[in-house]
DNA sequence: TGATTGTTTGACCAAATGGTCAGCGGCACG
DNA sequence: CGTGCCGCTGACCATTTGGTCAAACAATCA
């Protein structure tokens, strides 16, 4: 839609480097912030020619939170209802935390849209989004009511699991800075640390 | 420094009118994003009278980083020694949840900052909070070595609760969304499943 | 080869943006 | 009451920004 059809080869290639220079660049100066002649220049093409593929820089970001809001929700289409329910969700954490430790770009562009309001992913968070937490958090109420489960809200444990990985990515200086560490050992560290917490947090008394 | 001392009631005025502005449109929009004429506009002032009392855009971002980070810092500083472990922690849980409920332009103009990179609190991160965490990362320890607490990293648990706590103001939107309440009650339900949790978590075996 | 279609760009534009400045008005105080 | 400083503004400026367009250039295929 907002792209041509991908036809021909060079269109693929271009739109391509397109979107991946303007995943750069909006995620880290947000959409106010970044400018055509930015990814223009980090994608190697000229600015008339980012037009000529995009009708316009709206068109660009919309594309990229579009089809990323597919695959940011993988993880949690996965939580499936078989299985032991504390694994379950334990597994869920581990690939929230990997999706924040491969893609930290979607993930801060993510994080800019929100704060500053979602104005082009609003529907997508009331309809998609909604429903498919809607539809986990029944499952995660099933299996507290069989006592598989220690009894905690729902929709906040998802809040917390996300606020939690994504944190990594997008907190990413901080975190590297306060403790001093480069590279993706924080991450090592956070697996240990959540997956104790949140078996701490879930595991039901008996 | 960036502002003129404040010396007479209109310069004492104004000056807070224009922070309070640029908070406003810094926290929604990011540095790059918010223009002067927006904060003069919010202001009630006009543009160059702004800057007849700051020297320039980024001076006005500068002063509200730099005053905002002591306060920010609070809640953890008053982390004691004295008093349940425990429960001092879940104390810092909801002292820095009351400050995202209360102050939210705060939190966001923070994220934002971070989000691109921390250019100009870089120095503030390295400096006064690394060294606070630290601090308090070695009384969480002495707390773990006593067996007064459960045996966690005392980093990631900071961490943590940072990003859930500050989930609530940054994500505010996505919350409301999800659970589509208005207000302050997913405050209030996050305050019930944060204690929980962290309850659960930090309550030593015995 | 030539015609057609797809791709690229330099030059350009209007609007927005951060910032300047000369001067005007008003408040305070001797 | 006058004078000097603080507060304020309209007009202006250079630069940046999103976007347009005609024309040049390349690829494809009959």
């Amino acid at each position: 839609m907002a792209a041509p059809r991908t036809r021909t080869r060079i269109q693929a290639k271009n739109s391509e480097a397109i979107l991946e220079a303007a995943l750069d660049v909006f995620s880290q100066y947000g959409f106010r912030g970044a400018t055509l002649d930015q990814i223009a220049e980090v994608a190697g093409l000229s600015k008339p020619n980012l037009l000529y593929y995009f009708p316009s820089k709206e068109a660009i970001h919309v594309t990229l939170l579009s089809g990323l809001m597919d695959t940011w929700l993988d993880p949690l289409r996965a939580l499936h209802h078989d299985g032991e329910p504390v694994e379950e969700i334990l597994d869920y954490v581990r690939r929230k935390l990997e999706m924040s430790r491969l893609y930290p770009r979607e993930s801060r562009l993510f994080a800019n849209e929100i704060l500053q309001g979602a104005p082009r992913i609003l529907d997508q968070i009331e309809g998609e989004l909604k429903a498919l937490v809607d539809d986990k958090a029944a499952l995660i109420r099933a299996w507290i009511a069989e006592g598989r489960l220690a009894p905690v809200d729902p929709y906040h444990l998802m809040f917390s699991i996300w606020a939690t990985t994504q944190h990594y990515a997008d907190f990413d200086i901080q975190v590297h800075r306060v403790l001093g560490q480069e590279g993706d050992a924080p991450f090592a560290e956070a697996e240990r640390f959540l997956t104790q917490m949140y078996r701490a947090a879930l595991t039901p008394a008996r």
